[in-house]
This record gives C-alpha cells, sequence and structure tokens, in this order.
DNA sequence: GCTTGGCACTCCCACGGACAGAGTGCCAGT
DNA sequence: ACTGGCACTCTGTCCGTGGGAGTGCCAAGC
C-alpha cells in the first residue's frame, strides 16, 4: 500500500511536532496545529495505516504516537525541505573561523562551533593521512643515534616520530637521508608510499643500508599504519539537554561510544559520496547508539575531501536544521582549507 | 571542642560505609559492620556532635548521615591509611605504558589508563611548555613565502606554526635563519626565550630583518602565548556510575566543566608541591563542580615536574584507592618520560 | 561522667486505590 | 471517503496508609 500525499503530511506533522515537544503526539492537538483540513477521526485513520506500515508506534495503548526509525527515515527522504540558514548563523560562523592560525585551531574552532550550532554533540576529523598528500619529511637529530622525523602533509597535518637508529649517524648523512627521502616521496599521496619507501632501502649503498631500513619501518608506521586518523570533540553536555528522555534514560552508552575513535570514524567518516549522510538510530549498526542519530558529510578544499564532521544527537533531532548547519560549516571549514 | 578518637573512628566508618554503599548510614548499622566496641546509643551521641562541629549531616530527619565535605577533608587528612596497589594493578599499568611510540602515544594511554584503574574522569596535561626547554627548531620552506616552523621541545612535545613571510626568501636564507635561531635558543627553557627572540632580531642585518621580525612573531606566538597547554581525558561514561545520584541529579554542569580546559587545567595545574592535591566540592571554586572531587598530582622525569594528571569523580569517592592508583601512575610515567 | 537500653517521635518511601485526562478504535451516518 | 459520537484503555497523579529506619532524649547502670 502506498501512503498518499495527506498521510505523508500527517507524518510529517507527527515528526515536527514530536521532535519541538518530545511528547506522544495525539489526533486532536495534530489537527489543532496544523492546517490538514480534515478531522481528528480522519487523522486518526490515518494514524493507524502509517503505524501499520511501521513508521510510528505507540509508546503504549491510547498514547499519542511517536515516529519510529523508518518514520524519521521518510520524513528526511522525502518531506523535509532545506531550512535555510539564518543570517545569524552564518555570521556566527565566519566570526569563528576566521582567525584560526594553524590546523589544530581550526579543527578545535570548528568543532566547538558545530556544537553550538546545533546544539548537539560535534565529531570533526582532521585530515585523513589516506588523502593527504606528503609536502616534506624532516629528519632533525635529538642525539647521534636518534632522530626526530618529522612529517608535514598537504593538508596541514604534521606527524612526528622518534627514530632509533642502529648506530650514530653524522650530520652530513643525515642531510644526505633528508634529501633521498624527499626526493623520493615529497608530493606523493600517503596511501602510494609504501612501495616507494622499500624502494628508498634498495636503492641504498649497502654502508648506510640499516639506518634507512630503520628510518623506512618508522616512515611506514608514520604514513600509514599508525595514529592514522584523529579526532575533536565537543558538546558532550548537549546530551543532557531534554533530560534523559532522550537515550533511554542513561547516557551511559552514548558517552561510552563517543570515547571510542573507532565508533566515532565509522560514523562520521564514510566519505563516498560528497552527499550529506544521516543515519538514525539502528541504521548506525552499534547497539550503544540506538537512539542516537548521526548527520554527517565530507570536508575539503574545493571539490576533494580530505575528512568528515558530523553531530551526534537523539533520533529525536531536528534533521532539516541539523542537516543545513552540518553542510554549512563543512563548506566554510573547506573554503578554509583551500585558502592555505 | 576536640574530637576525640572513638569519634574519628565513627567519622571514618560513616565516610567508609557512604562510599561504599552510597546511602545514609545509620548508628545501628555502624555498630554492626564495625567493630565499634560501643552501644548505638553511643554512637549516636557522636555522631550528635559530628554534625554539631560539620563533618556529617543528615539529608532530612531521622535518616541516616552523609559526610559533609568538611568530614572528606577530615576524613583524607587524617583518616585514611595508604590503600597500597593490588599486584594486578600494578601490572596492569605497566602493561599499559609500556610500547607507547612517542608523546602522544604516552599521554593517551596514560589517561585511559587512569580512567580505567580509578573508574572515573581522568585528565592528563601535556608537559608543560613553560615547564619545557627548546631542543630544536626546524625551519621547512613550503614556498617561496612559506615556513613551516616545527618547535621541539625536550619534553617531546612538537609544535608547528606556519610563518608567511613579507616576501620570498631563497633556500639559503632559510638555512642561514636556521642556524641563528638555533644558536640562540635552542637549549633554552621556553619561558626564558622572549628576550632572547628580541635580540635575534636586533642583531639581524637590515636587509633579512623584516623576514626575521615576521619569524619572531610567530616565534613568540608558538613558545609563550598560544596553545601553551594542550590536555587529553577520558572516562566521561565512568560519570554515569551509581545513577544520576552522585551530581546532584545532573551531570549537565560536570560535562560543561570538563569542556573547558581552562577549568581542567586549574583543577590539575597547581603544581607548587610535588604532593598529591585532593580537592573536595567546593575546595574546586566552581559552581559546577560542588559535587565532584578531584584528585591530581604533577608528574615528570625524575624529581621534576613537567605537568599535572588527576582524576575528577564524585566527593563520594574512594579518596585512599584513587590517591594511591593516582600516584602511582604519575610515578611510572615520570620514569617513562625519564627513559627519553 | 560516660555509656546504655528503652521509648516516643519524625520522616521517608513504597504500595495501592481512585480519578481525571488524553487518546484511541470502531461504528453508523452523511 | 470523511465525520461525529461513544465506549474503552491506559497513564500519570494525587492521596492516604503503614512499615521501617533512624533519631533524640531520658533515666538507669557501671
Amino acid at each position: 500500500m502506498s501512503l498518499d500525499d495527506r498521510k505523508l503530511e500527517v507524518l510529517r506533522a507527527i515528526v515536527e511536532d514530536y521532535v519541538e515537544t518530545q511528547e506522544p503526539v495525539g489526533s486532536k492537538s495534530l489537527v489543532e496545529r496544523h492546517q490538514l483540513g480534515v478531522s481528528p477521526a480522519t487523522v486518526r485513520n490515518d494514524m493507524a495505516v502509517l503505524e501499520e506500515e511501521g513508521y510510528i508506534r505507540q509508546p503504549h495503548t491510547s498514547a499519542g504516537r511517536v515516529p519510529t526509525d523508518a518514520g524519521y527515515r521518510l520524513f528526511v527522504d522525502r518531506l523535509s525541505k532545506v531550512k535555510p540558514l539564518t543570517p545569524a548563523e552564518r555570521r556566527a560562523i565566519e566570526r569563528f573561523l576566521i582567525g584560526a592560525v594553524d590546523l589544530d585551531d581550526v579543527v578545535h574552532r570548528t568543532v566547538r562551533l558545530l556544537a553550538q550550532l546545533t546544539r548537539q554533540v560535534a565529531v570533526v576529523q582532521y585530515p585523513s593521512l589516506a588523502r593527504s598528500s606528503v609536502r616534506h619529511l624532516e629528519l632533525v637529530p635529538i642525539s647521534t643515534t636518534r632522530l626526530m622525523l618529522v612529517m608535514i602533509a598537504d593538508t596541514g597535518r604534521v606527524e612526528q616520530r622518534l627514530v632509533e637508529l642502529p648506530g650514530p649517524v653524522p650530520a652530513d648523512d643525515v642531510t644526505d637521508l633528508r634529501r633521498r627521502v624527499n626526493e623520493k616521496l615529497a608530493g606523493q599521496r600517503l596511501s602510494d608510499t609504501p612501495p616507494l619507501v622499500q624502494g628508498l632501502v634498495d636503492e641504498c649503498a649497502p654502508g648506510s643500508r640499516a639506518t634507512m631500513a630503520c628510518l623506512a619501518s618508522v616512515l611506514l608506521e608514520t604514513l600509514v599504519e599508525r595514529s592514522e586518523e584523529r579526532l575533536a570533540l565537543a558538546g558532550t553536555a548537549n546530551l543532557t539537554r531534554g533530560g534523559v528522555l532522550d537515550f533511554q534514560g542513561t547516557l551511559r552508552p552514548v558517552l561510552e561510544a563517543l570515547e571510542e575513535e573507532v565508533i566515532l570514524l565509522k560514523l562520521i567518516g564514510d566519505l563516498e559520496p560528497s552527499m550529506t549522510r544521516v543515519r538514525i538510530g539502528d541504521e548506525n549498526k552499534i547497539d550503544n547508539l540506538r537512539s542516537a542519530s548521526v548527520v554527517s558529510t565530507g570536508y575539503g578544499p574545493g571539490a576533494t575531501i580530505v575528512g568528515g564532521l558530523g553531530v551526534l544527537g537523539p533520533t529525536r533531532m531536528d534533521y532539516p536544521g541539523t542537516i543545513a548547519t552540518v553542510r554549512a560549516v563543512a563548506r566554510y571549514v573547506g573554503d578554509l582549507l583551500a585558502q592555505n
């Protein structure tokens, strides 16, 4: 059975009212608050159908209706109109982001801004190394047998690692190493580097091969394996808005999930399409986040995407507003990155 | 009036029982659970005195007694015996901390470890730049008019900033800049650098003075002004243990406070004495943390202190255990840093 | 003078019934 | 196909009650 226009309209009204009041919505108050042009009884019939189709449900017999995950999904996909940002919000975004001095700063400001505007928990992924290229590799002698390896990516990320050398290496050799490493790797996408690093070792004169091998292993770790992704988080206090009613009684599972970087990355990390992605309740595929929704999108300079950002809140959230804000912030951040 | 030994013993018993059960403790159950050698009536008399002195209070007439902040304070200062760590805990600490590859890693592992062992919220401050010395300054040309300044501190911290130069600077000049900057600043405590940086500009030949001035201002920002302190946080989910009963009904103020780096630094940052510090309830001087206690201490290689770490939990916490754990973790981290 | 048992009193809290309110489902009528 | 009417159901709340825990005080005992 397909839903006619009025039924969809009823669903939209239910979602909107429930999001606003946080209370199950009944047929009578619905017709009072919206110009549906029909009587409560008619609405009740529509509701019965919507319930049968799984879009809404009753917390208990003879209570109002509440949207299900499927209901929110339908709402997001077909019923919600984009809600343009207010000028005040636009200004807030601009004011917040100008004056950022480095990548850390940009990310921190962004995540706070996002949390503040959406009044939800915000997550911003640092530009992914996998999507970055090597701009420069620096080797700084710390002692005769120790180097600090500093990798500067084109996205602004800087990673450093300590390299323990097998034996003392004179300064001139370090200069030579630096030159060779940069010639080979600078400008390359990080994901393309592993064979090149191997090549560096192979091409090395036997005398310095041990040193290079050592450096190479740290390079591989830094470039691909470890600490691949970083994130920033803000706005956890927003979880307490609306009492403990959202999140079925306890914040614990949500807070636990927020501490797991792996989980967060899964949530905001799927960057294939440059679309804004909305995951509602169970769609997150994470038990702890059954009653949470995530709105995320990719960001990056121009059309390329270097990382993800998004917000997490109760399934009962203002989707149109949140989606608009997330998109807008992502675009501003992208522009900001493009300037560097 | 001074409290005799038995009254103190009663206070200790009240604190211990209350911490364990989270319920107001009455005279009868007290004598049952502890070998006080007196009758409930006697204990009641003692309790009346303790209440008069402000160490305990009744949530309502004819309920049991609950320690006040002052009561906890007395308990911590005079009544609690150190609770040695279990071998399992020691092993956990060691296992957790070996294998850390860089400073970021050390800090992250530490904060998670601390949260796990104490089952509270853990905070670890990165080694303070103010207490670090410059190990090396690196200048990496990004383009002809842009340099990346990388500062490596002896504590392992690495900070980077982009420098926009007033005009193009050839590679040789960068080498020269790097040499001069390092000669002047390497080995210096960061807090001593500002006059030296000024000196660098003054000594500069007029031709390159503009460049140097530009670099100097970024140097100053990096070294002293900005992003001075960083922190890591873990275990917020532990706030939900014991229901919402701790923290008078809502986590919101606590979560809010935890988002403010400034506040956290105040809490764990007072590093003057190398003692472990305990702040109970109002002693925090922060309204949002009325019902929270903070146990913190400094850490660093050997006897020096480079940063603070600690945990935050309900005033109703296991002080002896927490203090022991915080101390032990700080010591292990210090040892770890000393190895580098 | 400290300690103790006894006792009356207070207050919380959990339980249970009654009740109003909101909302539904169904049915007959238009 | 929509509507008004009606009976029904369920919740949340209010209130009164009783049990229980704990206290404060007092008079007696060591």
